[in-house]
DNA sequence: CCAAAAGTGTTCGCTCTACACCCATGG
DNA sequence: CCATGGGTGTAGAGCGAACACTTTTGG
């Protein structure tokens, strides 16, 4: 192993940014923090990387621990490591962000200790992770333009109406129906189901599925 | 401290990809390792991140120390921790990439361990640096279509033919010089020095400069 | 028949692309 | 005057933005 001395060893965790649409509004799944640091504070999920385990697989073991999510989109985003970024030593966070979709909301594993909160209302947050959150959400804005990751927030069917409002949550602005439209079916990476979505006293709508469930396609 | 039982330490290390344009390619900067593992490989200029360091300071540093490079363009890249990347033990490297003008390709601190590779004739490489070059090259890649990163390989001042030759190493094609030098003088980032270049029997080639000099802007 | 959301095309302006010739210089 | 790279404009195609009415259903 490597010498211990010469250079201190850090602690790594793997820090999640989970992200879903609730409403018409991106929120992230927060966690109420019971031990010091921070005590009593929301932060992100999250905790150790095991010895043996490899980045991905830590962070993919923490959303499962920790919210019972599992099988979602989930993808690095940065790492941090400031010196003073935790009270009790040097601590380097490799933080992911996940898309999960809005009919999942309910978790496996329920928690007092849990809760979403919208972006654009976040409470006081441990560590460092009010940065974190900033920046997964700048990203994920980002690829909104250029690839397929919205489709990573929807259920196995789902109206082209319900997928304008994830963009529209996502953007915070308004799109044209009609653009939106044109635009995502231009993809080709959804299909009609044959199937309708009855809501109410109008017109039903057409479900759609992914025909590539897990797949992100880069576009443009 | 945290507890060293329940969570083995691991050791964290900042890996450099350097790249600049020799000729009309882009190449990186590789170090010739003299210890094992991997004695006699080349392998990303790097090393260990000091226990009160920052990462982009740890990066900055040893691209400092190792190359004598300094006040270049430096961009975090990916975090690797497979647990079986290192043959030592659990490390992870934090990897960065720097973009190096190419008029500094004499290095403060020349070395017979140091040496340029074209991107696509390198040797093997220690650990998993190659995995990490590709990756480097990618986000390069993708990165000259939506900012303006490749002004950041420029010297203080260059024609626009030079120019060319560094979007054409990059992205492994010709480009047309008329639709070349309307895109890049309607982006607003660089001006005309007024100065002139002459090199050999033909009309010489107005100067330009960066407006802002580190700027990177995203563009579209 | 009324309310509510679903669904659908066309026009215009802009941006991107393709393309060829004259200019300034050194030898 | 010849060779060499520097410098310049226009036309056509494709793409994105703006924009309003008809359809289907439940009550």
């Amino acid at each position: 192993m490597f010498d211990a001395q010469a250079h201190a060893q850090a602690s790594v965790t793997a820090e999640i940014v989970i992200f879903t649409i609730r409403g018409d509004r991106l929120a992230v799944l927060l966690w109420r923090r019971e031990r010091e640091p921070f005590a009593g504070c929301w932060g992100l999920p999250g905790g150790r990387v095991r010895p043996d385990e490899d980045l991905e697989h830590a962070a993919t073991r923490q959303l499962a621990e920790k919210t019972g999510i599992t099988g979602v989109y989930l993808e690095q985003l940065y790492t941090f490591g400031d010196p003073a970024r935790d009270p009790r030593g040097r601590a380097i966070a490799v933080s992911y962000y996940a898309l999960v979709p809005y009919n999942r909301l309910l978790m496996a594993r329920r928690s007092e200790a849990l809760a979403w909160h919208c972006v654009d209302a976040l409470p006081e947050l441990a560590f460092d992770h009010a940065r974190i959150i900033a920046l997964a959400q700048q990203r994920l804005c980002a690829k909104l333009e250029y690839s397929t990751i919205a489709l990573q927030f929807m259920p196995d069917k789902f109206t082209l109406s319900e997928l304008q409002v994830v963009y529209e949550g996502i953007l915070g602005e308004p799109l044209d129906k009609r653009n939106f439209r044109k635009r995502v079916q231009g993809l080709r990476c959804i299909e009609d189901t044959g199937e309708q979505f009855r809501a109410g006293n109008h017109r039903p709508a057409k479900l759609f599925r992914l025909k590539t469930p897990g797949r992100v396609e880069i576009i443009r």
